[in-house]
RNA sequence: AGUUCAGGCUGGGCAAUUGCUCACCCAAGAAGAUUGGGAGAGAGGAAAGUCCGAACUUCAUAGAACAAGGUGCCGGAUAACGUCCGGGGUCCCGAUUUUAUCGGGAUACGGAAAGUGCCACAGAAAAUAUACCGUCCCGGUUUUAUCGGGAUAAGGGUGAAAUGGCAGGGUAAGAGCCUACCGCGGAAAUGGUAACAUUUCCGGCAGGGCAAACCCCACCUGAAGCAAGGUCAAAUAAAGAAGCCUUUCCCUUAAUUGGGAUCGAGGUUGUUCGCUUUGAAUGUUCCGAUUAUCGGGACAGGGCUUCCGGGUAGACUGCAUAAAUCACGAAGUAAUUCGUGAUCAAGAUAAAUAAUUGCCGCCCCGAUUAAAUCGGGGAACAGAAUUCGGCUUAUAAGCCUGAACUAUUG
RNA sequence: GCGAGCGUAACUCAGUUGGUAGAGUGUCAGCUUCCCAAGCUGAAUGCCGCGGGUUCGAGCCCCGUCGCUCGCU
């Protein structure tokens, strides 16, 4: 498997994966709160593998910066990922996260960067890598 | 040259690395699962709002009318439209010049003599006219003011709007009462496909505004929408059909209830033992043997297996060759149409089209300044979701055309 | 994707043949009371979401637009 990929069996896609994540997952934030992950896992012993989603809200902003959001959090995980995925795959875990800032939105940060991003996701995965 | 207004066009480019989506080829593979490699394609002028019109799909439907909704000067374009093009009327602005012409702009612009309704306040009166102040005549009282009767609609005042305008005649004062011009209504002729325009004749004037008030007239519309519709179809529960099974004993219960033993079946193991999991429920009736009971059949109930229909989750399809785009030519004032040639150019579904960097181009600021160079900053509105034709709204910067104004030069 | 509804005072809402925009709560002032509450009296507060149009006149009629809410798998 790719380093650095984000295919497309590494995203969440069906409704029933985010209603378990949403009614039995744990949150965790990052400071400042710009960041909110919710993540569910279990074990298994075929499929050992992370899948992600990422979440925004429709009244933070419109189409074109709901996706710019939307990117910017996966490309922030894809170039990370390696340090939680090589946990998963030692402890066979499904593990399943959800993504979102509901803090930001369009009004307030108009043109937002990947640096917006990357410090909080990454504070994130330390926080579930420590927890397992 | 600048500013403003109106209309139209463009909506940065190239490269590298790491990723995403789609379909194609090659290799691995039992496999159209999956993995690896290769080469290819991948948002807009509004993709938006969902305001109109269609295609397409399902349902309904003999035909006609009504209801409800929409459209509304005339002609054309179109698959269709509330869209577009051309023309006419009305209104506004500017110029010339003077009451017409030219240029630009706006226009929901059918009917008020089919009927109903409304027009606050003010005003005499707001729609069958009327008579507050006036003006004029007659009479009385009284003595220069007032009262009564009549004539009048010129003037005043009110209002958004007051019953044709203006000039002359006429009169007691007035009045389309009469005349000319203008306006209005009707008829005819001419021009135009038509809206309409021009001319002539007739009528002394009928007539207020509002139909984005009800309404009348003409024309149009069956309803719902790709979450339409079609195909395949897991699990669970339940209905139907077929096949097989429904051992024995004891305790208990209201019970087809609950429990134990035996026995059967499955798993573990090469096999046995062992261990472990699991097992239903009988009742009525007939026949035969025998008379305590046993064997067999039928019906009802129960269990297991298989099949069948329905269609949920889900998957596939609808779904990318179409009223398509571009170029050239022809017809037409134009919208548009016709012909020939070329192209085929996104197809996601918790929803791809991205991130980072470099160079060039554009704009702004600063420095040096002859051009130019260096440094810093900026680039809008916004993201396909069945597909087209429009409308509306948002939009940095730049370009083109036309009009008006200003300044400078000749 | 499709279809409905609502924007009026600080808050909750009325407002219909189109004619000077209202109620309740709250705020402020006065009266009452030894003081407060309650009560009584009075006052302030509105670009009727925004922009056009029709009309003499628009909260109301028409068109466009912005925001909010709801329904359909």
């Amino acid at each position: 498997m790719k380093n650095f990929s984000l295919s497309s069996k590494e995203r969440i896609k069906k409704r029933k994966d985010f209603e378990i994540i949403y009614s039995a997952g744990s949150i965790v934030y990052s400071s400042g709160k710009t960041i909110k992950a919710i993540y569910n896992y279990k074990i298994t012993n075929i499929d050992a593998n992370i899948k992600i989603a990422a979440v925004v809200g429709k009244r933070q902003g419109c189409a074109v910066w709901r996706n710019r959001v939307k990117r910017l959090i996966k490309e922030s995980y894809r170039l990370n990922k390696e340090m939680l995925l090589l946990e998963c795959l030692e402890k066979k875990l499904e593990m399943k996260i959800v993504f979102s800032s509901p803090l930001y939105t369009e009004k307030k940060n108009k043109n937002l960067e990947l640096i917006d991003f990357m410090p909080g996701i990454i504070e994130t995965m330390l926080i579930i890598r420590k927890k397992l």
